[in-house]
DNA sequence: AATGAATGAGCATTCATTCAT
DNA sequence: GATGAATGAATGCTCATTCAT
């Protein structure tokens, strides 16, 4: 793979990007990414099998950086982990909204080649919360019955969802604010345990594993 | 308008909900909802004004359906009331699959002409969240420094997240397990206030409201 | 089917097969057919599949038509209606040249969607043919060792060829002398029974059929 | 001209002719030529002007071959010497199946670049079978009213047709049988003068020419 | 109220050719 | 001599929309 070559594809990513963030994929044109790219429309295809495979690529390429920046942010005992790590999904929305976009609107869509694709990829951030949330399982720190699989998609998806509108709706108010929200909530989750006994429901006090 | 005509309507708007939610408004040609719906094509362009209008059309009347759905569950007092609400998104996904499909996937979309629409029309739905979220607040339940209209925003997408989750990956799954984890996790969330007094930071007691 | 929608696959036909057979298939675009059709683009695919379709609808109705005017041609004794339907594919190719170059042109294309197609449609044309040698050779008009599926189509061919190379090199020489050429060719090959006995080698006098 | 090119082109040449043949010269694309061959894309055009000129030179060298093969076919008298011109045009086609398929296939074109080329190149094969025909025409042997030029096309052409049948539909049949079949039916045109005087259309015993 | 034939702008993809290395 | 990245014109095909019936 030659340095040119190379270049050559991160022009064209980075331009593909934005607008299949901005207009979705079926309505970004291999015309207008290979504009944006500054490149001919064959190069497109010279550096990709076609729009579709430019897309996967670029899903991986993206979610990728969401959970090396997931995984940067943990640090520390669990409990703060967890909080820290729900901030940098905000923060990297808030820098990447284009990506997130893509990300919830085409994450949910059946029958699609990249079907299979998006599921593992998506998995992969959502791997580093639920690696928090079985360290706090195992601390006995989830309250019973809370399936870890679950609750990681669960908190990933609210703080995907929050950030969006926050995004989409304010986007001129300050990150912190909106994380505050967000820490209150998982707050209370976490500190169920701290209260077990009073009106937990009995014995089972193992968080359950989500069966497969 | 005629019963026959309604009747029509009625067909199309069937067949376009399924489709739509398969494989996106862009991949879902007006051939094939015609054909779904058996009726010619001409017959789509004599009941709505075009495509983009059915789908608008279509939102509208699925989400009407949600929040009925989600207002028909408040009953009692507001904390039993919220868990019931969210048991109903639950069942509401989990019933008409398709649509929750349709609106994760269209809602994050900017620049569509329909980006209006679709906000206000998830407005609604997320309204019956924040209706109770007000309640409790009233009442003190919620944590000091929650933002409602955050809030009610991060528990509709944690349920859908979740239950859209929940139909991909293990759809034999019952309900019941899938609702204790959103459950205790909320009641993390309501109990908060048991223990204010302890750690929460400072005199700002009084949950904030999302700014306009 | 509507009458105006078999008017315009007609016209489609009367386009197409020109176009094809002076520019080969490859060659000719579907822009080029809607044109000369006097139709828009897209009417060229709601009334066929695709370009390759078409080239099989255009294959079969030549062929359909080629058949008929052989079949035409046969009337009272075979040795005399053989002469006759070889002058009839003579006389065919002068009126439909363009025809003729398609069918030479594709039928002999490998690895072709559409292989199966053109041998199956050939084999009509020279069936007329094989079935009057079949004739003359129940009647013991053929020399021993002649094989009638092979020779059906070596008449089928030899005649093609004659005729195609009349029309390119001297398009205004009459029918008639170039069928005399043929006749002659055939008539050599018919009365070999005249002398069988003088040198045909051994016991062998039946014609032999083509193997399956 | 170096060795090393030499040995290129005719890796070129190698791949180019069955391709080409396979799949015709319009659905043989550069990069599929390069590939086979071993070589980068660029050195296609390093060696040919194009396209075009790969196939112009490609069709002489394979007709060169071609002529030569026929040529040294030819011993004996006249009357041996075309039947076993014509077994060796069989034998060819049986040994050089792609490149029969190609010669049958662009022959027929119109309107092409390389047409007069490719006119000029079969004459050189059929230029063969002709010189026989003169031969034979000079010692009385044909047909009365037999034009030798289309005599010789006539011949060319059968059995072309019937070689290509051939090795379509019965590829495991040796060749002697298939050449039975041709012999019988050239015998019957060349004894055809042992029988005049009985009912050849009178005084017109020399055989005519092919106007120029 | 419904139909379906026709339209044509728009799109993904292909591929012969060029050229800097 | 050879390479392979880049090009862009050309092409097959799609599909929302129109309209005469």
């Amino acid at each position: 793979m030659s340095a040119r070559r190379e270049a050559t594809r991160q022009k064209l990513f980075e331009a593909a990007i934005t607008l299949i963030s901005e207009h979705g994929f079926g309505a970004t044109t291999v015309d207008q990414i290979a504009e944006r790219a500054g490149v001919a429309k064959g190069t497109v295809y010279y550096n990709f099998a076609g729009k579709a495979e430019l897309f996967t690529a670029l899903l991986e390429w993206g979610v990728d950086r969401l959970a090396e920046h997931l995984r940067a942010a943990v640090s520390g005992p669990p409990r703060a982990a967890l909080t820290e790590v729900l901030r940098a999904e905000l923060a990297f929305i808030g820098t990447h909204e284009a990506f997130a976009r893509l990300l919830m609107a085409e994450t949910w869509r059946t029958n699609q080649v990249w079907y299979a694709a998006v599921r593992q990829i998506r998995s992969k951030a959502i791997g580093v919360i639920s690696g928090l949330l079985e360290e706090l399982a195992a601390e006995g720190e989830l309250p019973a019955g809370l399936d870890v699989g679950v609750a990681a998609s669960a908190l990933f998806g609210m703080v995907l969802t929050v950030a969006l509108d926050w995004r989409t709706l304010q986007p001129d108010r300050p990150l912190e604010e909106v994380h505050t929200t967000v820490a209150r909530m998982v707050e209370g989750m976490l500190r169920a345990d701290d209260r077990s006994g009073e009106t937990n429901g009995g014995p089972s006090l193992t968080p359950r594993r989500t069966p497969r």
